[in-house]
Formats: structure tokens, C-alpha cells, sequence
DNA sequence: CTGTTAGCGCTTTCAG
DNA sequence: CTGAAAGCGCTAACAG
């Protein structure tokens, strides 16, 4: 068995040629005689000769390789941007290096320089949710690696990102309630440093204001996403005075863990509270107890999207230092009502 | 600001020493005097020097860089197995390249190409589920790059895999639903390539031989695991004469297609027909129609193990060519039964 | 304890 | 149209 790996030097010398000329014909370099390029991919694929990319990525100062830092894998949002991710990536061949925080911001800062070492060309980012100090993202500016955010967006000045106006879908999922006869809307948020929770609280105050409806701060919760503070959290809505009939669910992984809280209060869903979330997972369609609605954020979209504007960026990044101009790309969430079939 | 990127050689001038003098410094070399060691690593922070893990890769052979490559990130069972890829790999100092075969064969070769091209250090694979020719894993193995398969385990001789017995799971649920009263059990099963669905059918009938009963092997019928397959399919297992009761789902995912087909059927779940299945994702303790009991298959556990294993091959990949050895560890899948309240 | 040297495999000026 | 040579950044004999 031919185990050792050929080198374009090799073919050199068995065809008395110079592997600068192997070099070139093997990538169709105009110079080349036909006649000599003809033998030399002729002996290159009788070889099985394969180009070893370390030495180019190493020479060329280019991987062809992106790197990914999300939150979780597991977590079906996430999956599914990276999966439109790589698909795009994969397109325009590129390749994915992939990294989870688990949520914590100090894996996530080692994750940022084991990109920043194996010369990834660029970086997508969706932080971990406690992550408020960002100076991992910014020290790897200087390395000319350019860093796009998807969903998860830290709140910095002058940054790429691709995100679903929140806003927008707290608006329609608020209105959504209203209508159908809802008066009291409670909301359990995330954390506030994410700008998806922040825009959550502004799309509901938006809807107030149209709606002419006084603001109540207690309806709306921030909360750090666990089973635990979600329990707390929904058993403190549903104890105010001011109790709510309805309630927007950061996504439909919080919608399940409140829920859980609610059965325990012995209270019925869709009757005592209904709930509308965000995300509008597979889960949802065969749940025990969907949302009546669920605000979609297209996460293999996002994904995809955030990678092209990656491959944008690396097309440019040599003749213009655009350092002037961001992408600030904003899906339309999409309101799913979920057809009373189901409920 | 600096943007230059700093360099051994560059740190050495400045000290008036050489590069490898540093490189050894910066490595902690015990030959090389403590007063030097320090300037150098003194230097070596205030510069901000950053190893180029591509010229080290290059050099070294080595990428620190182990492939991925499986059917579908976004089906939970995947990205789970992956996270616990991910997780054992970033705790030993590796990274972890992925792609998605989306289940086409092309692909998935393709996929292997890039992944050699890229020098992974080793390749850790679920196979495509319509995979049947394995030139391409054959292929890779004269590149000294070892692969271990998870899951999705081809017919192949003298592989590294990691997998759940799948026979003893399928034993296990036949007996529960036996226990239950269920005389006729029928098998909603996937494509016969796969070792899973073979060693399903072995499952099966080695229960019946237990139990003294006659095996019909129309009660069990092969998919390709699309949605209409499993709906044909679930139709086709309902309308037998010797029509069963209870029904084994491939997993938890065509459990949901199959539940679809029986509510067109007009049947009613866990009265005209029972079901249980595979995976024991989270879905099912949310669905509306659950099985009565899934088989649990560890998916991150899988992935950690087959990294595990990786990292076993490699750390002794110079040393012994042990080309006879091979792993193949099997996991023992657990009947999670659902609890009652849930149904 | 430290320096010299060579070389990993490839691309790319610069000369013919 | 082709060759010679340099060099990417780092490590590792080998030689002091």
C-alpha cells in the first residue's frame, strides 16, 4: 500500500520539472504549456496527489475556516443557526470550527483565542447570556478577524449583526392577546444585558402607548432563564394584584418550565392564563400545551444570513478597511398562530 | 495601535538572542537559564506575542483538530452527541470541525475529502442513513487518520465504534409492552444498512424466542424514515390481519409521523394502538402523545465516548500501528418508562 | 545553557 | 513558457 503522501516536489523530480511549474499547472496557471500541464495533472491524480492544506493555510494566511461560538448545541435554536450556518458555509467552501459556551463567559473568552489561534477568518457569536464585559471581542479587531453576531447581540457600539426585531414581536404577540380579549398581559423577560430583552420590553411599551394603556413595570419579569427562576418567577406574576390573564414567554423553552409552574398552582392553562412564546419550535407543534401563539425567529435563516454577510466581509477585507460601515441586519419576526386543532 | 503581529523572531532580535533560544524559553524548556526564560517571557506579554497555530500545525503535523461529520445537527439526537463531542474535545485541548451530510452520500464523501484536506487529526462519524458503499471511509485510513463511527454505524469489517445495543433496547420494549398484554407487536423499523435496524430485528425476535412465540415478519417493516414512508408504512402495519396493538417506533421523531397516520386512521393512541420508541428525546415529555415508554440511548454520552476513544487512538497512533485492535464499545440503552400522569 | 541550520509544503516574485 | 530561490513561523536535531 502506497501510504506516503505526495508532495507537488515529487512530482517534480519524477518529471524533470520545477515544482514552481507543478505548482502552477495543477491550478491552470495561463502560463503552462498545455503539454506539460496535461502530464502533470495526469501524474498529479495517478499519485493521488492531494494538496496539503496546513502548508497553504499557512502560507497563504487564510483557513477557509470560520468559527462559531454559541451557547448551547443542544438547545434546538441553536441547531438549527448553525446548521444554516455550515450550509452556507459549506457553499462557498468554508468551513466551520465549532465551540460552545455552555453559557459561561470565561469558556466563552478561551473560545474567542482558540479561534484567534488556530486563524480562523472570521468569527460568528452568539454570546453566552451573562456575558456583559466584552473585551475578548473586541481585542480579536486587531487581529483583522472580522466577528458577526447572530441573535444573541452584546450591547457594543459598532458591530455586525444579524438579529429578529424583538420589538416588532412583542408588538404583534402583545396585540395578538388584546385581541383576543386579553386586558391584563404579563411578560417573563430575560436577562437585560441582551438587547433581545431589552427590545422585548420596548415592543410591549410600544403596543401600550398604541393601545393608550397605562404601563405597569411589574408585569414584566426579567429572569436568568433557569428551571428555578422561571418557577419564581411565573408564580410571581401570577400572585400580583394586578394579575395577568395572558403571558409572553421569552421562548418556548421558558413556556415549558412556566407551564410546570403553573400546574402546580393548579391553575389551567389557556383558561386561568394563556400564553403566547417565542421561536416557534418543533416542540410546540406536538406539546402538551402549546402557545397559542409563537413568534418565529428564523434560526437556520439567521444563521445563514450572518454567514453571508461573513463571506461579504472577507471579500473586502483587503482593499477597503470599511471600518466605517456596519451590518445591522434585522429580520421581521413572523407571529405563528397555532390552529385551535391543536390546543 | 499595533497591529502588527508579533513573532519569535522578532522577539529574539530584540533580546539579542535566538529564535529558538525563545522558542524554548516560551515553551518551558528545561535547558534554557531562568534569566532568560523570563526576559523572554516578560518580552513575550508586553508584546502580546500569539503562537501562529498554522505554521505550528504545519510543522508539527498535527491540527489538534478532530472532524465531525453526521446526518442532521438539527435533530436533537445529533446535536446532543455533538455537544458531548465538543465538550470532552475542548477539555483535551482540541477542536472540533463540523459538517453535516444532510443525509446524502455525495456529500458525506465529499465531506471526508475536505476534512483530510484540512488534516484532522481524526474523524468521528455518524454515517447518512442511505450510505451503503464505504470506499471513502476506506480511503481515509491509509492517511493515518483514524475514525470512529457513533450511532450510525456502516457494515463494515475492522472499525472503531460506539453505539447503543440496539438489540437489547428492542428486547427490553418488547417485553414491556408483552407485560402490558400486548400479544401482536408490530415494528415500524429503518432502513436495513444501518447495524440499528438489524440489530432491531435481532432484539425482536430474540424476545419471541424467548417467550416461545411465532415470529411474522410482515408485523416488521422497513423505512426510508421520511414522513410519507413512516405515514405508508404505520397504514400498512394497521391494516395487517394479524393487526397489532402495539407498535415500535424507529424513534422518537417517527413516533410523531406515526402518530399523524394513526389519527388519520381515526384509531385511537394507547387504546386501538400503543407505542413506544427510541431516543427518549425531550420532546416526548412535552408531547401530547407520548409513548409509553422510549429507550434511551445517551446520545451525549455516545458522543463523549467515541471522542474518548479518539483521543485513546491517538495518543498512541506513533508508537503501536495496532491495526487489529479495534473498539467497539457497546452502551446499554435503558427503557425509560413513562409515568402515567403524563399520558 | 545557547546558537546554527535545516526544513515542513506550498506559492510567488524575479529572472531567464 | 519555465526555473531558481526565497520565505511564511515555527521546531528540532546537531553542534558547540
Amino acid at each position: 500500500m502506497d501510504n506516503k503522501i505526495v508532495t507537488i516536489k515529487e512530482i517534480a523530480t519524477k518529471l524533470n520539472i520545477s515544482p514552481s511549474t507543478v505548482s502552477r499547472a495543477l491550478h491552470d496557471h495561463k502560463s503552462i504549456g498545455l503539454r506539460t500541464k496535461a502530464r502533470v495533472q495526469e501524474l498529479a491524480k495517478e499519485l493521488n496527489y492531494e494538496p496539503n492544506q496546513t502548508a497553504i493555510f499557512f502560507q497563504q494566511r487564510k483557513t477557509f475556516t470560520i468559527g462559531v461560538i454559541l451557547p448551547e448545541l443542544s438547545e434546538a435554536f441553536f441547531s438549527s443557526a448553525i446548521s444554516g450556518i455550515e450550509d452556507c458555509a459549506n457553499k462557498n467552501k468554508y468551513t466551520v470550527l465549532m465551540g460552545q459556551s455552555h453559557d459561561d463567559t470565561e469558556r466563552e473568552k478561551q473560545l474567542v483565542e482558540t479561534m484567534k489561534n488556530h486563524r480562523v477568518d472570521g468569527l460568528l457569536v452568539s454570546i453566552a447570556k451573562n456575558t456583559t464585559t466584552y473585551e475578548h471581542f473586541e481585542a480579536i479587531k486587531k487581529y483583522d478577524i472580522p466577528v458577526v453576531f447572530f441573535d444573541r447581540i452584546p450591547s457594543m457600539e459598532n458591530i455586525h449583526y444579524v438579529a429578529c426585531n424583538m420589538a416588532s414581536g412583542t408588538t404583534q404577540a402583545f396585540n395578538f392577546l388584546r385581541k383576543l380579549g386579553h386586558k391584563t398581559i404579563g411578560m417573563i423577560n430575560g436577562p437585560m444585558n441582551l438587547l433581545a430583552s431589552k427590545e422585548r420590553v420596548e415592543g410591549y411599551r410600544n403596543a401600550l402607548t398604541k393601545a393608550r394603556l397605562k404601563y405597569d413595570p411589574s408585569l414584566i419579569i426579567s429572569c436568568d432563564l433557569t428551571t428555578d427562576g422561571i418557577h419564581k418567577v411565573t408564580e410571581k406574576l401570577l400572585s400580583l394584584k394586578n394579575k395577568p390573564t395572558a403571558i409572553i414567554a421569552f421562548n418556548d423553552y421558558v413556556l415549558l418550565d412556566a407551564v410546570e409552574a403553573v400546574k402546580k398552582l393548579k391553575l389551567k392553562i389557556n383558561k386561568d392564563v394563556s400564553f403566547v412564546s417565542y421561536a416557534n419550535l418543533p416542540i410546540s407543534n406536538y406539546s402538551a400545551h402549546p402557545p397559542l401563539a409563537s413568534v418565529e425567529q428564523f434560526s437556520y435563516q439567521q444563521g445563514y444570513k450572518a454567514m453571508e454577510i461573513m463571506l461579504d466581509l472577507l471579500s473586502k477585507t483587503n482593499s477597503e478597511n470599511d471600518n466605517t460601515t456596519f451590518y445591522k441586519i434585522i429580520l421581521e419576526p413572523q407571529l405563528i398562530i397555532h390552529t385551535p386543532a391543536t390546543l
